[in-house]
Formats: C-alpha cells, structure tokens, sequence
DNA sequence: GAATATAAGGAGTTGCGACTCCGTTTACAA
DNA sequence: TTGTAAACGGAGTCGCAACTCCTTATATTC
C-alpha cells in the first residue's frame, strides 16, 4: 500500500484532532459534528474511519499511546517513586479536563479492536513498570498489586471528574491515596 | 388526583425493576427493551414515564434513595468507624455487579430532574454525616474534607467496575484506600 | 503542463429508536 | 351485572445519525 497522498495524510489529521476534542467534550457525539469542526465533508470521514467505532478507537490508541510513551520516559528518571506518583497526578489532572481520557483508561480493558487493544496492554504494562521500581526503591508498599493499584488509578481519574473536584480538592483527594500506597503505611 | 388504578401501579413497579436491570446492563439500551422485559406494550411505559430521561431518572433516584436509607440506618450504630467503612465498601461491592449505581452516583452531581437532585442531595447528606461521626470518633482524620471522599468514593466504585476487578483485588484496593483515610497516616 | 490515479464533498439512503394514535380491554363502582 | 373511566397494546410516524454514490477537484508523475 502506496503513502497517502498529502492532502489525505493532512486531513486524516485533522480529522483525528477534531474527533479527540468533540468527543472528549460528549463522548455520544455525531460523526458529523466531528467533520464540521475539521472542516472536511463527512464522507472523507468515512473514507478515513470507515465506521464510528473505528474513529472512536483511533483516538483511544493516539490517547494510550501518549500516556505509554510518558510512562516509559519517567521510567528513565532516577527516582522512582517521584516518577510513579507524579505520573499518577498527571493522568488524574489530565482526565479532570479531558473527559476522554478517563474513558480511554477505562475502557482500555474491554475493548474490541486490536490496535486499541495492544494500545492498553502497552500503556498498562508501562504503568506496572513504573510500580515495580517505585516499589523496589521503597516508595510503594509491597503489597499492593498491580490491579488494586490500576483501579485506583482509573477511579480517580473518573471520581475527579464525575464529581467536578476542584484542583485542590483534587489534590487533597490524591494526598490521601497517596498515604494509603506509600510504604508501612499498613498491616 | 386519584390513586392509580391496581394494574396501572402494578406495570409501572414492574416497569421501574425491568429498567432497573436493563440500563443497568447496559446504559443506553433502547425502551422497548425495558418493555420487553417488563412484558408490557411499549405504549404504557410512556404513560408512566413521558420521556426516556424521565425513565431513566426515575430508577436514578430509586437507587439513591436506597443508598440514602442505608445511610442512615447505619448512623444510628454506636460504632462509628466501622459504620463509615463498612457503607463504603457497601456501595463498592454492589456497584461491582450493578453499573448503574456507579453512574447514579457519578451523574448525581450533575442532573436536570428535581426529584433526582434532591435524592442526590440526601444521599450525598447521609454519607457526610457518616463521614463526620467517623471523624468525631477518630477513625477518619480530620483534614479528609468531604468533597474528596465523595469523589474517592464515586472514583472506587467506577475503578472497581471499570476495570472487572476480582472481588478479592477489590478489598485489597478498599483496604488502600483506607489507609489513606485513617486518623494520623499522613500529615 | 497534460494524464491519471487518488481524494474530496455533499446530497442521498437506510435503519433504528423515541414517541403517538386509536381501537380494545379491564378494574372498579353502583 | 353493567356502565364507564382508566389503562393497555402495538402499529404507526418522525427525526436523527450512520453510512453510500457519484460527480467534481487536485496532488503527483512524466
């Protein structure tokens, strides 16, 4: 298969930008509210995302790919457990003001398509990765497993913004999670 | 206006349960499913209930007027901390099987109907006076502020939901959380 | 600067789901 | 029991949103 012509690879482009902003706002949104703001007929929508699910699942994959690659360059860092929890307030924050991201985070367990899917498994196995050393440097309890901890992540991201939290509500919020992971914090 | 007719009471009990159980399957199911399960004509469930929303608020705040209940009965205990602890896990547990109470507890904060916010509202009440009892009595540190407990609240049992964890995985996550809770874990 | 494959666009078409109309049935009262 | 207001049921209607067809435009290649 031939590269795309440029003006193709230019509105795919576009496309996936509107998409990612139409959809973090009402996740149920039209397929032409998404060409109306890329400015493209809906018919190129469809020659690029041949049905809404794949659209939808295209900017699920650009969203987990861009948490993935921010989880592997703070595995880099020195530190881990400033890594892991600052890698935890940063998503938290992120899906306060983008709806879709907390929706991606969850839905990265049970999805259909096999991008998307390999998307999550990525960006989950980058997480357990930052996990593990903050728990070898001291920083997390042992005891804390991988899905516990998972969990916690994806719910506060949908509490702070199913309830509206305020950012330092939101903060307080995650001080408190925060003291629960650290280590020798329980039995 | 006069009491409703047997049969009519009768359907719309039956109607509330099948919605009940039908959107909390999955959410945006369509009425005549609700019909279908309800064994009534479609006709009659909106006689009861004009509009979709309406349906759908209806079982809303069905859901939060029990959590409210259960609320309540448990702050007459004489044991504070476990009374708290113990309606949390509660509501996890239950929203672990039931997709609905987390997006009733979610959309509580953000909903149009009357009848709903003010179910909202009291339920959201009768916790912070759970919450308050547990602080009074040490089992709770003070500086938790209720609106960050709602939202961990709310974020658990979406967490918990969300990503299909094992029952055993989720006590693991409550047993966390509330050690982040707990009087003189952090500052 | 033509020729041509590739892509754009927007007016359809189709299907589904919310909601209505009206003839039939049924609870309740006298 | 019978009269009647109340309620039922399901075959419609209507609108919206996903998806297609086909004519027109434009990158790219020589």
């Amino acid at each position: 298969m031939r590269p795309l012509r440029a003006d193709a690879r230019d509105n795919r482009e576009r496309i996936l930008t509107a998409a990612e902003d139409v959809f973090g706002r009402s996740p149920n949104a039209s397929t032409d509210e998404v060409a109306k703001l890329a400015e493209v007929g809906i018919a190129t929508v469809f020659r690029h995302f041949p049905t809404k699910v794949e659209l939808l699942e295209a900017v699920l994959t650009q969203r987990l790919e861009r948490l993935r690659d921010r989880a592997l360059e703070l595995a880099d860092s020195d530190d881990a457990g400033p890594a892991f929890f600052g890698f935890f307030s940063q998503v938290v924050a992120e899906s306060a003001s983008k709806l879709a991201i907390a929706e991606a985070l969850s839905a990265s367990g049970t999805v259909a398509g096999d991008e998307a899917k390999a998307a999550g498994q990525g960006m989950r196995e980058a997480f357990g990765a930052l996990l593990d050393r903050a728990q070898q440097a001291g920083a997390v309890r042992r005891d804390a497993a991988f899905p516990e901890v998972y969990a916690l992540l994806v719910g506060a991201s949908r509490g702070a913004t199913a309830t509206g939290l305020e950012s330092d509500a939101r903060d307080r919020m995650l001080a408190l999670l925060y003291d629960g992971l650290r280590a020798g914090a329980g039995s």
